[in-house]
DNA sequence: TTAAAGGAGCTAAACGTTTCGCGTTAGGAG
DNA sequence: CTCCTAACGCGAAACGTTTAGCTCCTTTAA
């Protein structure tokens, strides 16, 4: 069976000292010279640990952050945790990592995991649709920071990147070069981001007053298999598009498999931007252009704000945080002479 | 402040019945069909969740699972904690992840605080190197599962792939196209699995009477950079390889760039074999030849043995569970005319 | 010399469960 | 009608902490 450690209760005999006093030194109180040695002693040979349940207990926290994402194989989520993580465990906090496999049921599912598992705060790239669970969490008041998407209905802390502009440069680079007809990959009609980035695609057509052609607009499961069917499905189009925003990283991937199969030559036939990881933009051949976003930053900001809703502080509740995304335009990219 | 939750307390009030009754019924004992009735209506109404840290003070027990990778940012690793956190979720486990960011001091540092906050087991890739501090672990008698490597002085059980016969399976492909020079970016020197990939390559040259030369094994760190560096390298040489296998993921992007930036064709010039990752495999071009790791397996099996010992079932301790790998032959790899 | 002030330590209650051992009850058998 | 046997319910202790409020002692200033 597991060994059971020593508790502050052996550390009190070992010292004379009572169980108070012990705890007192262990959350920093003052204590006299010769019994702080002692008690140091104490728990080095007796390798006491604090007993986080019961600590727990009575201090009603866990210091346990949930995070909540809609997959472990999106490298882009997983980088973002990589970060929160980190700077929570500098803090103390550990972080209990789910992923929802993209279902709204098993998002519910695992966030009333998380709460029955007494997280003390939850980041969470929400799912949208039915939030009716995420107001339920809410409403006792544990802390929530949404990452990645916003979730209009409520009120909370939330990091993402500024889409709208990341579409609207990256499109507008594409109209610099001449391409009137371009066509983007979005992501489900219904997700926030997709409607940001679909919307800086619109508004950087009519300040450029270059007509938006419905038709070109085409929406997918920002998975792989849609950017490929997409793709394909603008390939067939009886005037195609002579360039193509896709909008996330998956789909991407998913529109390059295609453009191979197909034999498209990049960029002479068609140009292509890109999202996401920089690593496949430069594997790729010819080099892809791509939209950065900023995701370091991100997981970062997530963090700190909730440390800081953890601490109580609410001030500026709720932040609305969106970060600079970057746009690397490589020979992916081609100049259409009229 | 947080809303405070109702306890076993407010359910016995509730119901009329005593504490111990309403503990009977949450774990499963038998209350007669009135209580039943009563307890699950205040259960409903007053929203009671068990109070896990109470639970766990008594139990000994945290239902948590600690999971430490090399990285997060590496998509083969999470790939495997995406199955192991849904199966551990079914049993009421939860998992904290941590990544040590290929550090041997934070490896140590976060296995420590995995035991701190009294995980009830621990799945781990272990570094390498020293690995007393895992042994402190072991002796704690706390359930240890290793993943993708073995450590020799440690009884424990490990998941892993069939490394030695995947490097076999690869480099033999390249043997029968009539390569005789083949190199060989392995990881470093000391990492389990690079000595049993390597270990194939020699042996599968020994098998069929070729001669191996020690300049075409180099060493890396498993990462992109490293990968690059030593194609780079490759190329240099006198008479450079007509075939290199790459033995990871991050490493073949690596090799891929530095294919792509000399303008190397692919397989007339040389011959590619790279690793994990069947979507890159795909989209670069010509399409990558890959070795396939069998990720899901992984996970899963490692997920189960923990469960297991979980349960004091030490059959067959310590168990290693070597899982066979599949080879992709694409475009990338050519025959050799002799 | 004495009083005040402040530091350090102590006692004891409390957090929300589980669990042991005992008491109560119902219902069937005799 | 009585007795016996399960089944069910209960009281109380225990898990390892934190913390409020108290006492005691030392120090300092008048």
């Amino acid at each position: 069976m597991r060994k059971i450690s020593a508790t502050i209760k052996d550390v009190a005999k070992y010292t004379g000292l009572s169980i108070a006093t012990i705890s007192k030194y262990i959350n920093g109180g003052n204590v006299l010279d010769k019994n702080r040695k002692k008690i140091e002693e104490a728990i080095k040979v007796l390798d006491f640990r604090v007993n986080e349940l019961a600590r727990g207990l009575k201090t009603n926290r866990t210091m346990t952050v949930g995070v909540l994402i809609p997959s472990l194989k999106n490298i882009f989520f997983t980088s973002i945790i990589s970060n929160v993580e980190n700077i929570l465990l500098k803090h103390g906090y550990s972080t209990i990592v789910c992923d929802y496999r993209e279902s709204s049921n098993l998002e519910k599912e695992k966030l009333n995991f998380l709460v029955n598992k007494m997280v003390d705060g939850i980041i969470v790239v929400p799912h949208g649709g039915d939030v009716s669970h995420i107001q339920d969490v809410r409403d006792k008041n544990i802390p929530i920071v949404f990452i990645d998407r916003m979730i209009k209905e409520i009120d909370c802390d939330v990091v993402l990147s500024d889409n709208l502009n990341a579409a609207y440069e990256a499109v507008e680079q594409l109209i610099i070069r001449g391409h009137r007809r371009i066509g983007i990959i979005a992501g489900p009609k219904d997700v926030y981001t997709t409607k940001e980035r679909v919307k800086g695609y619109i508004r950087v057509h009519e300040d450029h007053d270059v007509n938006v052609d419905e038709s070109l607009i085409k929406y997918g499961d920002y998975d792989i298999k849609s950017g490929y069917n997409i793709l394909q499905k603008f390939i067939e189009m009886d005037s195609p598009p002579t360039s193509i925003f896709v909008t996330n990283y998956e789909m991407t991937l998913g529109a390059i498999m295609a453009i191979n199969e197909n034999d498209i030559k990049i960029p002479d036939q068609m140009s292509l931007v890109g999202f996401d990881n920089i690593q496949m933009a430069k594997v790729v051949k010819p080099s892809l252009s791509i939209v950065v976003q900023p995701i370091e930053q991100i997981g970062e900001t997530a963090a700190n704000i909730l440390l800081k809703r953890l601490k109580n502080d609410y001030e500026g509740f709720p932040s609305t945080n969106r970060l600079k995304t970057e746009i690397m335009i490589k020979d992916s990219v081609g100049t259409i002479r009229s």
